[in-house]
RNA sequence: UGUCCCGUGGUGUAAUGGUAGCACAGGAGAUUUUGGUUCUCUCGGUCUGGGUUCGAAUCCUAGCGGGACAACCA
């Protein structure tokens, strides 16, 4: 496997299942092997979460020299799948990472499942059950109270054998039947109360088309999945914990009369992640697609891994987040600072420094001559020396950002006002003389002379200012549009209301869209999810919407603001 | 009123019987032609009660708190 781009490379971080993966390598366990798996249900998209697991399991191939599979877990066609397929692709592919070989589908298992089946059947572990899901549902009493056995648990093996022969070959209806393992209806855990092994479904699969109309549920895949693809340590999280001793039974089945097997997977299970102001449910974050509140699964707003690609985050930072959120066994909401932080620290060494001004008022340098075009210097990253430098053009017409000047500031404000002076970055100290306002008291020219003492580079005038604004020539500058975006929901757990709809928390400032921002002539030819920090401004990348004709930004993280925090005081 | 899992600063996560550490967030300062970055300092924690031990975040036990489990979903 590799890192297909570049970027931070997260510190490694111990945790509990490196800790049990060393222990099975000290015992000799699966011939020394490690191989994990990330098995998506492709029928949604991935987000977040599923990033954490994609860098687990993907993490561990590389930490012990081993591999990561990557399979689909397609044994449901009611649930439209082949569209999700390539998203899914596309998604680990995106955050780095290679897995062994093709792409597998546990619908390739089909055949075996079968016959492992019917060893089940032939063995006395599994029956065919005539009873309607209703039936069956309240056959399976309750975590407190045990569950009664079927009148058809008992039937002998030439039936069970026949029935489910019958269920292969499209003779019964959905629902009409179904093979369930044998285990224990009084059992406290409720997933060994003869769990349903098959059902039937008539309707063609997005790999198998019409070959099968009996399909096997979860349980019954998953772990045999694994033992055919060599897996060792199958990572999933929390709720599966209780299916774990399902997972072996019927691994023990299947082995039954069997020679011992080099390997056999064992199943490990970690805490799912939850970022606060978000949703993370695949039902919620489809809600809020379907009903229009954003603009799809990739609208820059969504916790999924394609929205936080199109807001500009890059596979280094959320594989940063990932290693530093840990791996652990108890429930967690990670504080989405921790996000930004990774993201920042990413785009700070990398990305180029541009001048852009999103809410633009006009200053004029009185003393500076009309047609003069100054090439100012400018270093593209003080981060990085390698980067290079570029030339901005300085005139007589500038924009700066409308913030920046205040009529009647407090001392504190470092900025522009009457009589205060600051530099202009790349430029010169300026002094302000005056200022327009229109008719509804809007600020509309800033009036400044400039020092001609103070270019940057060759100041000579021996002035310190305070403050330092970033600029765009008013005649050489390019317009563009940028979509600034908060966090969707104003509340750390939306979704955490017993009595309330997650929809009510929702932040009505979560897009805010300027239509009016100048950027710097060197963004004519950006390409789409280009980045650039827009300087004392925050990371921004180009948004796919954008067109050379019409530049789209989308902000991905403001830069951190100590004056914003000290303004709020 | 069952079974299982989990309780370490505000949020995460280490320490696996021997000095409770790290990151983020918060606060203060230094540097700075980005109020960015960087650097320094700082605040703040083992759910509670018993027990074992020379020694307990760690082991045992009781309680408290949180979570999972009753789809022909995964």
């Amino acid at each position: 496997m590799s890192k297909t781009e570049e970027g931070a490379t997260p510190a490694p971080k111990s945790n509990f299942i490196h800790q049990e993966i060393e222990k099975d390598l000290k015992e000799g366990k699966n011939g020394g092997a490690v191989l994990t798996r990330f098995p998506p249900e492709p029928n949604g998209y991935l987000h977040i979460g599923h990033a954490k697991s994609i860098c687990l399991n993907f993490g561990l191939a590389e930490k012990y020299n081993g591999g990561c599979n990557l399979r689909f877990d397609d044994t449901n066609p009611t649930k439209e799948e082949v569209e999700y397929v390539e998203s899914i692709k596309q998604d680990v592919r995106w955050l780095g990472f290679e897995w062994e070989g093709q792409e597998k589908y546990a619908s390739d298992y089909f055949d075996q499942l079968f016959e492992w089946a019917v060893k089940l059947i032939k063995n006395g572990k599994a029956y065919v059950d005539d009873q309607s899901a209703e039936a069956i549902a309240a056959q399976k009493g309750t975590p407190t109270e045990p569950g009664v056995e079927s009148k058809y648990r008992n039937r002998s093996v030439e039936e069970n054998l026949d029935l489910f022969m019958r269920m292969k070959n499209g003779e019964f209806k959905e629902g009409e039947r179904v093979l369930r393992a044998r285990i224990d209806m009084a059992s406290p855990n409720m997933h060994m109360r003869d769990p349903i092994m098959y059902r039937i479904i008539h309707k063609s699969h997005h790999r198998t088309g019409d070959k099968w109309c009996i399909y096997p549920m979860y349980d019954f895949t998953h772990g045999q999945s694994d033992f055919i693809e060599g897996i060792t340590h199958s990572i999933c999280t929390l709720e599966f914990e209780v299916h774990r001793p399902l997972y072996n039974w019927f691994l023990d089945q299947i082995l039954e009369g069997e020679p011992e097997p080099e390997r056999r997977p064992r199943q490990i299970e970690f805490a799912r992640l939850n970022l606060n102001y978000t949703v993370m449910s695949k039902r919620r974050l489809l809600e809020l697609v379907q009903k229009g509140i954003v603009n799809g699964w990739d609208d820059p707003r969504m916790p999924t891994i394609s929205g936080l690609r199109r807001r500009g985050y890059t596979p280094a930072s959320i594989r940063m987040f990932a290693e530093r959120v840990g791996v652990a066994r108890r429930d967690n909401i990670i504080d989405v600072a921790l996000l930004e932080h990774c993201i920042r620290e990413d785009l700070n060494k990398r990305a180029p420094r541009v001048n852009a001004v999103i809410d633009p008022v006009k200053l004029v340098l009185t003393n500076y001559p009309e047609d003069k075009v100054e090439w100012m210097e400018a270093v593209n990253n003080p981060e990085d020396e390698s980067q290079g430098t570029r030339k901005i053009p300085f005139t007589r017409e500038l924009y700066i950002e409308r913030n920046d000047f205040m009529e009647n500031p407090p001392k504190k404000f470092f900025r522009l006002g009457p009589g205060r002076e600051v530099r202009l970055k790349n430029g010169y100290i300026i002094k302000c003389e005056d200022y327009k306002k229109s008719e509804n008291g809007e600020v509309e020219e800033i009036y400044c002379t400039y020092d001609p003492e103070t270019r940057s580079g060759n100041d000579t005038s021996g002035k310190k200012v305070k403050g330092t604004l970033h600029w765009v020539s008013a005649s050489h500058s390019l317009p563009a549009e940028v979509r600034l975006y908060d966090r969707l929901f104003m509340d750390e757990d939306p979704a955490g209301h017993k009595d309330k709809d997650f929809k009510e928390f929702l932040n009505p400032d979560s897009l805010n869209i300027l239509n009016n921002c100048r950027v710097e002539p060197s963004l004519k030819d950006v390409k789409a999810l280009d980045f650039f920090q827009f300087q004392r401004l925050g990371y921004f990348c180009v948004d796919p919407d954008s067109t050379p004709e019409h530049l789209v930004f989308n902000r991905t993280v403001p830069l951190r603001d100590t004056w914003a925090k000290l303004a709020k005081k």
